[in-house]
DNA sequence: ATTCCTGCAAACCTTTTGCAGAGGT
DNA sequence: ACCTCTGCAAAAGGTTTGCAGGAAT
């Protein structure tokens, strides 16, 4: 099995020749930024990073690459409470919502067939069919040292 | 029972008494233009309904006085993906989630114990105890006709 | 009288857009 | 050569804040 970073790159060069889009060292460097960043980064994380090796990056350049990549399927946009845009990688299309610790920050991943067959009931009483959720779950962290950790070195 | 209103005139009056706050004719406009509306409205929508009765009313004000709704716990704050805040009324500590059609922009309420089961566990796998969630299922409506119908008299 | 509120305008923050020049095909 | 991208700065859209005058207690 290919390194997530690769599968993205073969979608995304395919959704770009399609569009006719270019190829270019930005979007390059983004990309490995992105995948490499792990998940759930924000513009200005991205920012920060691309910098580092590419000076003079502008908050516009990234904000349209990353839109350019949820177009092609290799991101995904995520809106949590703290009022920024949040990407994260797709993998392999597979689905997840999110758990996340008011405390610290941290955001776990979980997935339920439970939760996800009665949306789609749900949805289904009410003559709606499910196109896409959103389910965040807020809470605190029973095991408080671990929580303070994460919080101790910044978001 | 009493009308909805009343009940949060009485939290709202408790709360104000608490904290030494006062009792104006743009906050009793605004809480009754809010409950009047039914559910979902946003700030753009309120101030026009407040100003109808009070010209000269402000942005600044509604949105002040929302907040202030929503810390005594007679409105609570949603964020779908319009990018604007709306607000909904707290009737009777009642909870419950929405079903929202991307065709139409119809609000549906749901409420499901299995799924509020489901993700207390979750969260308790994970060492969390759960606060709050968001949960959100979008969809289309299988009925056209009726969702069509309400789009044309907009939002 | 005191303290809180209001309306206005300006500030803020995140995101988008117009433009001229740089870069990919 | 052509057409897309980039970086900058300005604009936009939603929300917050500072201030001086006005209202409630």
């Amino acid at each position: 099995m290919k390194a997530p970073v690769e599968e993205a790159q073969r979608k995304l060069g395919e959704y770009m020749r399609e569009h006719g889009l270019k190829h270019t060292r930005q979007r390059d460097q983004i990309l490995e930024g992105f995948f490499s960043a792990g998940g759930h980064v924000s513009i200005d994380d991205l920012l920060g990073q691309v910098q580092e090796r590419m000076p003079g990056v502008g908050y516009a350049t990234v904000y349209r690459t990353m839109k350019l990549f949820a177009e092609a399927g290799v991101a995904h946009e995520r809106h949590f409470k703290d009022g920024q845009t949040r990407y994260e990688p797709v993998i392999d299309d597979e689905h997840h919502d999110h758990l996340i610790c008011t405390v610290c920050g941290t955001i776990f991943e979980f997935e339920d067939p439970v939760i996800e067959q009665r949306q789609a009931d749900i949805a289904l009483a009410h003559g709606l069919r499910v196109e896409h959720h959103r389910h965040e779950i807020y809470g605190v962290c029973s095991a408080p040292e671990s929580c303070a950790h994460r919080a101790a070195r910044g978001r």
